[in-house]
DNA sequence: ATATCTTTGTACGGTATCTGACATAACTTG
DNA sequence: CAAGTTATGTCAGATACCGTACAAAGATAT
């Protein structure tokens, strides 16, 4: 509880602080790379960018599906708020999450590589709302060589660790840590300590069985790092959550937190 | 027995096949997108990007490590035989494998994504040789938003694939068939049928214990479908290897090979 | 040949997770 | 408020894999 406390005044301070830090920029209207958004990427793009990719505001409801399988991608969307989820589908129908979207989110981005269809399911799992663009209007910018594709690729970097730095834990680490590294990486990418998602959907993401995530979660919720009731949860006790955690949240959370960085040379 | 003796046919058919395709094409000389490279990548780029690469001769010896963790990225490596594994390691020492390397890959492009020092360990698993560039002339090249730069872009899109279909394996299959797997990408990667592997590296490419991966070998074994004895490996059935693996395989193997191709819609 | 080292076989108690089933609790609908 | 639906709690037997230990077998060095 205390140290819940310190977090709360810490973060009242830094939020505090980075309102100010706004204000000076708003002021200076002809500043390259500020703006109003709150996705990552397009925060740190400037006007004339953001002009020529034609954006369009989006809402994406709960388990709207954003990319399936082998369907042409048309449409590469940023999230502002909300979260959304890329699984992995197999044959006999079961699936496992392979990356998590917020944000910092620019989704189809490997319209940018070269692939023409989607490879994996995405689906909101946190209704929100963002921005969309053309896949043309993202391939000119892209093919410029850029600022643009400076982020994309640095994005996709990200993904890359995030997808490798799961590949690992989920050989290696039990579904208590796993769960808490959900939890967080979940708050963290959606700016929030609450959101509705079932012990049933959970145990998708992580490929367990739904009676081992509630067990999981009671453990969790009895010290007193959750609390639960009918899908929807919330996080009391981040720094608990980290200590319950494996060391793979961390290295994710860098890497999707400071990808746009300029001159961050990433280390894990 | 019989199906062994059927796949050797069959590849000897196709070797012979190979060469003769080989000869027609070297006597074209002047033919953009041909070359004597054994490596995907390089094989698909034309004389003037080869030549501006300034590609230097490397072998590569047993457990050399070719990336570091937090080291400066100032090479690109192209094997042409060989192969190499990138693992991540953990807190507590243990590592696991997320990605492999082969005559397809290019070693080192995330420094092209913007990142300057190695996320992850990669090093020499079947020693071999291939071509160096420096990263430098690299970026230049890929700059140039030609060819380089979409083949590039292809194999990193590949590689996630790697990494997110791993993530999803590991979560999900047991080690008779992540084991399966791994054998026949390995094999693919290195264009052979046995390769010096002791148990204990299986057991910390798939996440495993030496023990469990001794019994699950055993087993592969007695049905026939491989043999090895002392680090020495040799694969004796493909298509039953295919049966016991499970779907990542080909998922896999689909797009390391095929993510040079021009015209493919890779659909996994 | 002997000693040493590396690799593999195997065994055994312990644990995490699975599988399937059933009960209960909390919302939703009629 | 009764009935239905969805989410969670829990249990018990089965399984996969761990952790550890030790033995045997094949290589290498002396």
């Amino acid at each position: 509880m205390y140290i819940y406390d310190l977090t709360l005044t810490l973060s009242g301070i830094l939020s505090f602080a980075l309102q100010a830090y706004d204000r000076v920029f708003s002021e200076s209207e002809n500043s390259l790379h500020t703006n109003d958004f709150k996705n990552t990427l397009l925060k740190a793009l400037d006007r004339d960018i953001i002009g020529r990719l034609r954006l369009q505001p989006v809402k994406f409801e709960l388990k709207h599906e954003i990319e399936k399988p082998d369907d042409p991608i048309e449409h590469l969307y940023f999230l502002e708020e909300g979260m959304a989820s890329m699984t992995t589908t197999f044959k006999d129908g079961s699936q496992v999450e392979v990356g998590m979207f917020g944000y910092e989110s620019a989704i189809g981005v490997s319209a940018l590589m070269g692939t023409k269809v989607s490879l994996n399911r995405i689906y909101t799992q946190i209704a929100g709302h963002g921005y969309s663009c053309q896949v043309e209007d993202a391939r000119r910018e892209f093919r410029l060589g850029g600022h643009f594709q400076f982020l994309a690729l640095r994005y996709v970097q990200a993904q890359l660790v995030q997808a490798m730095q799961s590949a690992g834990c989920n050989a290696k680490h039990n579904f208590e840590q796993r769960l808490a590294r959900w939890l967080l990486i979940c708050a963290d990418r959606a700016h929030t300590d609450t959101f509705k998602i079932s012990h049933e959907f959970l145990a998708d993401m992580l490929g367990g069985r739904r009676p081992t995530i509630s067990t999981t979660a009671g453990i969790l919720k009895r010290k007193g790092l959750i609390e639960y009731s009918r899908g929807e949860i919330r996080i009391l006790d981040i720094p608990g959550l980290m200590k319950v955690s494996c060391e793979c949240y961390l290295i994710i959370k860098d890497h999707l937190d400071n990808y746009s960085k300029f001159d961050t040379a990433i280390t894990a």
